[in-house]
DNA sequence: AACATTATGTCAGCTACTGACATTCGACAA
DNA sequence: TTGTCGAATGTCAGTAGCTGACATAATGTT
């Protein structure tokens, strides 16, 4: 019975590991505070990484720089996304796919798992901060390469031939990041829910076509 | 008729402001340079001062940051589309107004106007450069921004409660990145000039349609 | 020629980030 | 338990981007 090694059933995380872990989420959580309470700028990763009692140089293990960790989380989101949308049925066809990979990952979100109820803060702040834009941005058009791949295989096309799946990913994005904006910019009234989210994404979805059309009068 | 000050009849630029102009220029120059020889990361703002004969202090008193100098002309073909999507007549709808400012802006640039022949080399360089990628990510942002103010006013709507004029602005940046991207990436062969690009530009749009609609079978 | 402005140089300092090496801590076996 | 190995961490020194403060030199103005 009595395996040397602890059993591996529920978690086969070793103690390491899981200290790691826990230095890596404690590092995210204080940066997040620290952030959101003195600014960006004005918080040295010294701070951050004396918070957590670790030094300097344990913080730049973790992350290749002081960007990374205030976009973590972000980037746990998006992996999601990719993974629903890996995971949707092969009949949908490529929009709809993407709408409800959205659809999930925002629905994991309102259930708390994740980032949490932090998440608009934290867009204030990457849209306030010129250089986490800056970052955010060049880790959306590789996120939109990567989406560009998955529905070039789906459909069971050549990414280098045929470009409908790049410029899909790339609209679908902007359209996302255009309902985060006027999400966020949108007085605090009602609907401030993932469904009046995901609402916005869909109704600027729906003007995306007379937009493109000839005139707007 | 001896006014005291040299007479400011071509250029009401006084000796003052050459010399700023002058050494900006050579700033510019000497970082392409630079940069393109040895590459970004192995540049060293020190180098680039000294090559222009200039101390740091000076080179950040013209230049925000490095990445600003390595972005520079391209800010200025940004500068040039807008003040051409400006003086567009009005009877042009949305994007044939855009249309043709891009036709206008690429057509100067062949007569080689401004940047010159290293544009291509510079997209390269700032693709291959995550920290360039990420500012210019950043510029492009801001230059949708302003394309969509300049198009909703052309239209008569108000932005903030109208929308089609930023989605517009960012479609079509989207569809103007795409299309350099795999400009640059296809094999030098036929067609690299302006009108190469401009086909480019014009077939990416023609796919939007096809792109957005359902199926792609 | 004298003065006001403005660009530049110098210096000191902060912060992000990295390489090298020593040390400590968890994993695993005898 | 003990000992050994590898991985994580700490410490230290150093580079580079960037800034404020002040002195100096160049330019424009009267």
């Amino acid at each position: 019975m009595a395996t040397p090694t602890t059993a591996a059933d529920p978690q086969p995380l070793g103690l390491r590991e899981r200290k790691k872990r826990r230095t890596r989420d404690a590092l995210v959580d204080a940066a997040h505070r620290l952030f959101l309470c003195h600014g960006y700028g004005r918080t040295t990763v010294d701070e951050i990484a004396s918070e957590v009692e670790v030094s300097q140089r344990t913080f730049f293990r973790y992350f290749a720089n002081k960007e990374e960790v205030a976009l973590a989380v972000l980037a746990g989101a998006e992996e999601a996304f990719l993974e629903c949308l890996r995971a949707r049925p092969a009949g949908e066809n490529p929009l709809e796919a993407m709408r409800g990979a959205v659809r999930e990952v925002w629905q994991s979100v309102d259930r708390g798992e994740g980032t949490g109820p932090a998440a608009l803060e934290l867009f204030e702040l990457i849209e306030s901060t010129p250089t986490l834009l800056a970052a955010h941005l060049r880790h959306t058009i590789q996120q939109e390469v990567e989406v560009a791949r998955i529905l070039a295989e789906r459909e069971g096309l050549d990414p280098a031939v045929d470009l409908r799946p790049r410029l899909l990913a790339a609209v679908f994005g902007t359209v996302v990041r255009i309902s985060h904006l006027s999400y966020a910019a949108a007085p605090a009234t009602d609907s401030h829910s993932m469904d009046g989210m995901l609402a916005l994404i869909e109704r600027h979805f729906d003007q995306l076509g007379p937009a493109l059309a000839g005139s707007w009068r």
